[in-house]
RNA sequence: GCGCGGUUAGCUCAGCUGGGAGAGCACAUGAUUGACGUUCAUGAGGUCACUGGUUCGAUCCCAGUACCGCGCACCA
């Protein structure tokens, strides 16, 4: 970065493209992320939520790594061990989803015609072909993740890691394997945990058919939503209450469907009120039904095969997909007389959360993790505050799911992913579980043993994340210094899914909270509020958007935009406003550098006073200490906003014009502290908003002539990282905390009234259209001696930024300037002589509406101050400056009173 | 059904512990030598969804209503 053109040759525009590459490399070079182990100092470890291994960035991936890496870069400046810790996830059965869908594209062998062994090859293959590019894309946001850390949740290490728990909660009697109702993925052939199901309002229909006694008397009505499984129907169920069918308790039904003969029993699930007030029963697919049937001992029988397709149990119907067969029921109980009616039904179906394809509830046998052990100290970290989240109300919808969690189904019939370690014995039938690969039953010594078909749910390795990145279950140096870790930034999207299982894993394993905090940020809609997705077309790349305006300018929109946990849109202008305020630093940067040309710095500027070069350090202050208390609370947004504000608003807008003249002449004794106060505060508020625009602050501070120490744990860094040196970048200085000294509120409250004061001249002149060139005159009559004594000491600021040609100051007299354009400011009234320019009447009309708004604040500040309650009750500083208001106002009504009497002598 | 969030300027949204209604964009008017037109200045624009309550005082707290969105649980 040293043989770069200096900054004040670059072109007028801030391009970002040219220093993006630039700066990471320099970045990447001198290792600055690389996260020490420093004992006795504080570390900092925030885990990135892996995305998929094969996984492309989008915009929730860029709110998310903006998020985390704004944090970790505030602590890394604020001398913490900060560790960000890259990785990926290998997503079990999305990715073996999107193989198997690129092996049919491209003509290859199906999963099933390569078998396990060659088809996990290929997998490996594709992740090999892919990792990089979720991995070159987070680096082009510019986090500061440490590479040399980055996991794989297959690594071996990671892969170990899965195993130990898994044998850990065998042991302990946590897992266990059962034989119930599963969540099952006809198209993916796998079964699914509760919370992989989604569910999806649907128009469908409520099919009546009337199922015949066995001793003709009559028949009974039942209604369903799924006429296929009635081809499984092995009983059918009332509520023992319903006087309609107690008598009919007992006996069989002949069904019209298969023929079979089946009870009708009472059962208190079924609700009198709902349809006919009977249930036909399908205990091998409808969990409630499968509860009925264990209860009565029903017959269950498999109808609908792992396809969806109808079993050979079907009789006619065998074959069919089940909504075939659903037409052709339907078809037949009309031809045949038994459909009653059909009526319109809008209700939840489950479908699969990966493929969408509606998931049939099938009996089957997989391994559960029993939840309630492992539930009761998660709920209670969250209840009793250890884990903080944010925002808060996302704590009651944890600990709703934590107190009502259903056991956990981890095993899934696909290949990608850990293989259950678990061995049968061929000989004995025993289970032989251990973390390294065994060679005999343990039971019985056989060496006939083979291993679990199935692999594990990907949550299950991903639930141990962040100790497992860290070297757990080995007691790794990394291990003991950066966990717990700190702060986990995810979508709530994933709160179940991932964080409170590596709450419930991080206490069960390691017997701490695995963090202190979560933070959850919302999704990032379209324009409309849309969700994006593929089936939409709606979705921006975050690339794209990085391409046109910038790295800094995307994470500065992303973050300002948004409120903690809630949804926000994308907006292109939203972007924009970011990449000019990214060009506005950057000019104001150039004004700056190219101001302190011949400026010696060893050269210590006389302690100048300079009223603006106080109030500008004072407002730095402000914006740091604000900055530091939002971070700290985790408000992103304000804490863009607060420094957007500074930057813009007070540094430019008033300070660089403020400061002008005193550049502009070298005679000017202020002129050395004047370039003093820009160098420093500059250099402050590039590593005020290092964290959010790390490249721009990074670029320009590099040019500064001086800069700030680097923060205690450089040394470190570099050392631990190899470095044979510490390289300078701002990210390793210190973060700004207010400075002593730099509190002025003096200065603050005289600076604001000459701030007025140039605003008020500002004001006229475009009010009464006096010309933007022409030098105005002006009388300030100041109402007190500080007043003046202000306006006095700003009077070069005043004749500067308002162009006035005689500017007198005064105090407030009888003597009132005539034929003059007045405005009214705190401490003084403000006049303009502008001869006979004034266009009375409409002057009349506007100081008529004004002292009508006037009069109403009074009015409604006087009605406070005169309510009895209000001067007992309220606090003591609010009255203070209640009567103030009103005493300032009443003073200006009589001022703009004045003025209009007088305009009506005319 | 239960729970949660939202409703503030034309648009998108901020507003921390009750006392000032705000920003960006858009709009209107003016400005072209001197960091930046990705700029500057000035201005217009709001019954803070509605109804009650608490309070000296409510955009903010409480209760309820309406509409929008989300989560959880579902009765075939």
């Amino acid at each position: 970065m040293v043989d770069e053109p200096k900054l004040t040759e670059l072109a007028s525009k801030y391009d970002p493209k040219a220093v993006e590459e630039e700066t990471y490399q320099y970045w990447t070079d001198g290792k600055f992320y690389h996260a020490p182990v420093v004992p006795g100092t504080p570390s900092y470890t925030i885990v990135i939520p892996p995305p998929n291994v094969t996984g492309v960035l989008h915009l929730g991936h860029a709110l998310n790594n903006t998020m985390i890496d704004i944090m970790v870069r505030w602590k890394r400046m604020r001398g913490f061990g900060a560790l960000y810790l890259p990785g990926t996830d290998h997503a079990g059965l999305a990715t073996q989803i999107k193989v198997e869908q690129d092996l049919r594209k491209s003509g290859g062998p199906t999963r099933h015609e390569l078998g396990r062994e060659k088809f996990v090859a290929k997998v490996w293959e594709w992740k090999h072909k892919y990792a990089g590019t979720i991995d070159g894309q987070l680096k082009k946001l510019g986090v500061s993740t440490d590479w040399s850390r980055e996991a794989f949740t297959m690594d071996e290490r990671l892969s170990k890691a899965v195993r130990a728990f898994f044998v850990q909660l065998y042991k302990k009697g946590l897992i266990y394997q059962g034989t119930r109702i599963t969540n099952w993925c006809p198209k993916d052939q796998t079964a699914l945990s509760d919370i992989e199901v989604e569910y999806d309002e649907r128009d469908s229909h409520l099919w009546h058919f009337r199922y015949p006694l066995v001793d003709g008397t009559g028949y009974i009505e039942v209604a369903t939503t799924r006429p296929e499984t009635m081809l499984g129907d092995t009983g059918v169920a009332v509520n023992p209450e319903d006087e309609r069918y107690q008598a009919l308790v007992g006996k069989m039904l002949k069904h019209p469907a298969t023929g079979r003969e089946i009870p009708i029993f009472a059962d208190d699930y079924v609700d009198k009120e709902f349809g006919t007030g009977c249930v036909k029963v399908t205990p091998f697919h409808d969990p409630n039904d499968f509860d009925m049937g264990l209860r009565h001992n029903l017959e269950m029988i498999q109808v609908i095969g792992l396809k969806g397709e109808i079993t050979p149990a079907g009789g006619k119907y065998a074959g069919l997909d089940r909504y075939e067969c659903r037409k052709r029921i339907v078809a037949d109980a009309e031809a045949e007389g038994w459909l009653v009616k059909i009526e319109p039904h809008r209700h939840a179906v489950g479908c699969c959360a990966r493929c969408e394809t509606v998931v049939e509830p099938i009996i089957s046998r997989q391994w559960y993790v029993k939840m309630a052990p492992l539930a009761e100290p998660a709920a209670k970290a969250v209840r009793d505050g250890e884990i903080k989240i944010v925002p808060e109300r996302f704590a009651k919808v944890y600990l709703h799911w934590m107190e009502n969690i259903q056991d956990w189904c981890i095993s899934r019939q696909i290949w990608w992913g850990h293989r259950i370690p678990v061995w049968y014995c061929d000989e004995c039938n025993g289970q032989t579980v251990e973390i390294e690969s065994p060679t005999k039953c343990a039971h019985c010594g056989s060496e006939k043993i083979h291993q679990d078909e199935d692999a594990l749910d990907t949550w299950f390795s991903s639930a141990l994340w962040p100790f497992s990145t860290l070297g757990w279950p080995d007691k790794t140096p990394d291990l003991g210094y950066f966990y717990p870790t700190d702060v986990l930034i995810t979508g709530y999207d994933i709160l179940f899914f991932w964080v409170a299982r590596m709450i419930f894993s991080g206490i069960e394993l390691t017997g701490k909270n695995p963090f202190h905090t979560v933070v959850l940020h919302g999704l990032i809609r379209d324009e409309k509020g849309r969700k994006m997705s593929k089936s939409l077309g709606n979705i921006v790349d975050p690339l794209d958007v990085i391409d046109k305006y910038g790295t800094d300018a995307l994470r500065f929109m992303l973050v300002t935009g948004t409120t903690p946990g809630n949804d926000s849109r994308f907006y292109a202008d939203k972007v924009e406003a970011a990449r000019n305020f990214a060009n506005k630093l950057w000019n104001a940067s150039r004004f700056v550098l190219m101001n302190l040309a011949d400026w010696n710095e060893e050269t210590p500027a006389e302690e100048s006073g300079n009223l603006t070069d106080r109030w500008i350090k004072h407002r730095f202050n402000a914006a740091a200490r604000d900055v530091d208390r939002l971070l700290a609370d985790y408000q992103y947004g304000e804490a863009a906003r607060t420094i957007y504000d500074f930057i813009w608003s007070e540094f430019c807008d008033w300070y660089i014009e403020l400061v002008k003249p005193r550049l502009y002449n070298q005679e000017d004794p202020t002129r050395q502290a004047a370039q003093e106060t820009l160098a420093i505060v500059l250099e402050g508020t590039l590593r005020l908003l290092h964290p959010f625009m790390p490249y721009i602050t990074e670029a320009i501070w590099q040019k500064l002539p001086a800069q700030s120490q680097p923060v205690d744990t450089a040394e470190e860094i570099a050392k631990q990282s190899g470095q044979a040196e510490l390289n300078p970048s701002v990210s390793v200085t210190r973060f700004p905390e207010p400075l002593a000294g730099w509190d002025d509120p003096e200065a603050a409250t005289r600076m604001s009234l000459i701030i007025d004061a140039v605003k008020a001249l500002r004001s006229i002149r475009a009010e009464f259209r006096l010309g933007e060139h022409a030098k105005i005159d002006a009388v300030f009559m100041a109402t007190t001696p500080e007043a003046f004594a202000t306006l006095d000491e700003g009077r070069a600021f005043i004749e500067n930024l308002g162009k006035t040609g005689t500017l007198s100051i005064e105090m407030l007299s009888q003597e009132k300037p005539q034929n003059a354009a007045a405005a009214v400011i705190a401490g003084a009234e403000v006049y303009v002589p502008i001869g006979g320019l004034i266009d009375v009447p409409k002057e009349l009309e506007r100081l008529g509406k004004e002292i009508g708004t006037i009069e109403a604040e009074v009015g409604k500040l006087k009605g406070k101050l005169a309510n009895e309650g209000f001067l007992a009750k309220a606090k003591p500083e609010v009255i203070e400056k209640t009567k103030e208001e009103a005493a300032a106002l009443e003073e200006k009504l009589a001022s703009v009173n004045g003025r209009l009497a007088m305009l009506k002598k005319l």
